[in-house]
DNA sequence: CCACATACGATACGTATAGTATCGTAATGG
DNA sequence: CCATTACGATACTATACGTATCGTATGTGG
């Protein structure tokens, strides 16, 4: 019968490469930043990681959980305290405008984004990493709302919505590239609003 | 030779059936709401809207292009002026949920967005469409800086971003669904930090 | 009224890719 | 040393894009 599932100590047989496993999901960010979602193609990164396609689906039922994966390993916001919120959130905005425009997030989020709403096992898979990509951000927001920097009513969920708004704007609704002096005027804005 | 470009006047032979144009179009859209972007195919357009393959690449080169042309049929920010910011931006934004909860908006706008940045055709087909859903917006921002409701010296581009921001992050990062209930709260946060 | 040009729906075709199945081989544990 | 599992490679099926080619329908110009 062999009970083996993936993560769990199979007690016999050939373990499962865990360079093959990494060089997959390089690939795989490799060539999304390359073409972008659509051009991705399942014998593209096998060749490029230098597997055989079994390998590819003996770990992931499918392109898209592997395209979920990997888009995991992403960095999302790197938490930053300053000891401000203003610079807390600049800084933080800044690197993850790096981000960005040096990986494979602007093709991949969008993608990912569209085909939730027609695939519940997507939804379920990307639910908690694009969660956990917030959650330094409302931990800023927190520590601010502690030292009485914003208002003590102020629904922290809905303002960190407001803080990378105009991000997320630009990235789908305007396609514009993604400059890092966009963040000061952009966060002094919402600040504006968020202030105690 | 029969220079006949698609819209300009052919001067011989069967003139192309605007029906099918509109079926076509129908269609596209119809099968956007039931499976999403990728469950889209250019045969189940054609089976659904009654014509042949040839017929619908006759009018556009590929997927894409008809997808874009099918998007910009919806509707975008439809103008209200009730002389008041907050109750402009506030029905606005109300009426333009209705559309993404009731259309393939929410399905299609994502794809796109993710596909812009690697193909440059898409890019330039997707940029009047998307920029014209944005107009009514800035009109009724740049009529509340007339009447000095907002500051003079505020970006009303940026300011856009802001009130729009939290319904793209909604939309695209968390995924959830869009209730006309946070339009009320969104709406008034962004304006505290626009007010004069 | 007829010739010509073009669009029509239908369908066959070539290519590409997802995902499955099957090779012989390699690694690990009992 | 043998059972078990993973490995890379490759053949295979099914689906879908985009092209080509049917015979037919519908328009303009002579």
């Amino acid at each position: 019968m062999a009970a083996d599932n993936g993560n769990g100590a199979s007690s016999a047989g050939r373990p499962r490469s865990e360079e093959a496993h990494q060089a997959i999901l390089d690939a795989t960010l490799e060539l999304l930043v390359e073409g972008g979602f659509s051009a991705l193609t399942v014998e593209g990164v096998a060749n490029r990681a230098g597997v055989g396609k079994a390998t590819i689906y003996r770990r992931w039922a499918s392109k898209l959980p592997l395209i979920v994966e990997a888009f995991g390993r992403l960095p999302g916001f790197e938490d930053c305290d300053t000891g401000n919120l203003d610079d807390d959130l600049k800084q933080m905005l800044r690197r993850y405008l790096e981000v960005f425009n040096s990986t494979a997030l602007s093709a991949v989020l969008p993608s990912l984004a569209g085909e939730r709403f027609h695939n519940d096992e997507l939804s379920v898979l990307f639910e908690p990493v694009s969660m956990s990509r917030r959650r330094p951000l409302i931990a800023a927001l927190e520590r601010a709302q502690e030292r009485g920097e914003i208002g003590p009513g102020i629904d922290l969920e809905l303002a960190a919505d407001l803080v990378v708004g105009p991000i997320a704007v630009a990235l789908f609704f305007k396609g514009g590239r993604l400059k890092p002096e966009m963040v000061g005027p952009m966060v002094d804005l919402a600040l504006r609003g968020l202030r105690a």
